[in-house]
DNA sequence: ATAAAACTTGACTACTTGGTCAAATTTGAA
DNA sequence: TTCAAATTTGACCAAGTAGTCAAGTTTTAT
């Protein structure tokens, strides 16, 4: 497994983007599709190539055609993951109201997690194994974005627009929680009944996650 | 996988308890030690019997005298596991004050997720892949337990002792934080570099955690 | 010391799994 | 329509995998 193309996300890029036809597109985004729903619960060894291609509905030696190798289908699943991951953190807008933009990225997380928790689960997956095919991902591109959103952080704890708290234990913070209801939805359930089932239940825990984090961080 | 038997950690308790000799518990221990380090990382599936007898110093074979089988290893692991877990929150005391008690909680799952952080992501695991083994146990000796102690987070509420949070989400909101310096433990020590590794991390983290996870609780 | 019980292991089996290959079948541009 | 390129698949293979078995070796009670 592995070996040197560790540059999850930096590629892309410089690829050069061979254009696929109409099947190769249908194909390829049906056995993303479904490798993201068994990797993410089986876990990358856990996974079986005969089992995702049943869920993608073809046989495995065609899901060779579209895809060279197992761990070549986990790596595109995985980073289509991390490049979405990405998005609201990098919108974090300094010039705003911090309580506000926290708001919007707690908010926008938790709709992520609830719309789509098996992606936080393959995430998940992924470190837990120790992240071997996007530790340098880790240490280089997402480092680098943290250590920037926590520096904005610093600014507002500065302005006293925000209580003094390590900025980057409260994005800890934040991930875990936010993630938390995506990974563990089986136990969340189990812990809630039948009222994690209702309608407005996902409007409900994002009140009482956002009131609790935002009144730990605001100014006093 | 499974049948009947869901019934861990209610478990122990009819079981004759047989006596061991002295070589069946090393042997059992070493064999335990072995199944969480590999269990955690690969996942149930993805882990082998022959990784975790290596690990344990004995031929596969040998595993096989003490368990009979891989999910019997896997099973008797996640149950040490679960009710090493249950301790720490069962003492919160109803009858002493809020911050202190949950501070005390907060502190000793901190403290666990550093010392033993396998044992928290094969747990972790186990609830991602569905809790095959101990959804029954989460929906029944769990969650009369959170119902327990949501009661009394409910009366520090009412007693003007504790902001007006939902229980339920507060409890998620410190499992997930607590969890999270296990379970991504790679992420967190990739995002803060050298710090992470420095003697004294492990006690400012929980520091910062439970700055902001009490401000946000405290009544105002 | 000794023999029964406890422990240990190599060889083996039946089954799964990632990946190959050659032979179809389908698609689409001319 | 036509045929080369693209797509699809069953048969197959080598490398694991959980678990069995019988034959040893070590421990321990007497």
């Amino acid at each position: 497994m592995a070996g040197k193309e560790n540059q999850i996300v930096e590629a892309g890029k410089k690829q050069p983007k061979k254009k696929r036809s109409r099947i190769q597109t249908e194909n390829r985004a049906l056995i993303l599709d479904a490798a993201l729903q068994v990797f993410s619960t089986d876990g990358y060894r856990g996974a079986t190539l005969d089992r995702i291609a049943e869920k993608a509905g073809m046989s495995k030696t065609n899901l060779l055609y579209y895809f060279p190798s197992k761990e070549d289908v986990y790596r595109t699943a995985l980073e289509q993951i991390v490049v979405n991951w990405l998005d609201p953190f990098r919108d974090i807008d300094g010039d705003g109201d911090p309580i506000e933009q926290l708001r919007r990225y707690i908010t926008l997380k938790l709709k992520a997690s609830h719309e789509n928790p098996e992606a936080s689960r393959l995430f998940a997956n992924e470190i837990q194994r120790g992240a071997p095919l996007i530790k340098d991902f880790l240490e280089t591109t997402l480092k680098a974005l943290v250590d920037e959103k926590a520096k904005v952080i610093h600014r507002w704890i500065d302005d006293g627009k925000l209580a003094p708290v390590d900025p980057y234990h409260l994005i800890f913070l934040i991930w875990a929680t936010t993630q938390h209801y995506a990974d563990f939805d089986v136990q969340v359930n189990a812990l809630l009944g039948n009222q994690a089932s209702k309608p407005g239940f996902y409007e409900q825990s994002a009140q009482a996650v956002l009131s609790i984090i935002l009144n730990g961080i605001r100014p006093r």
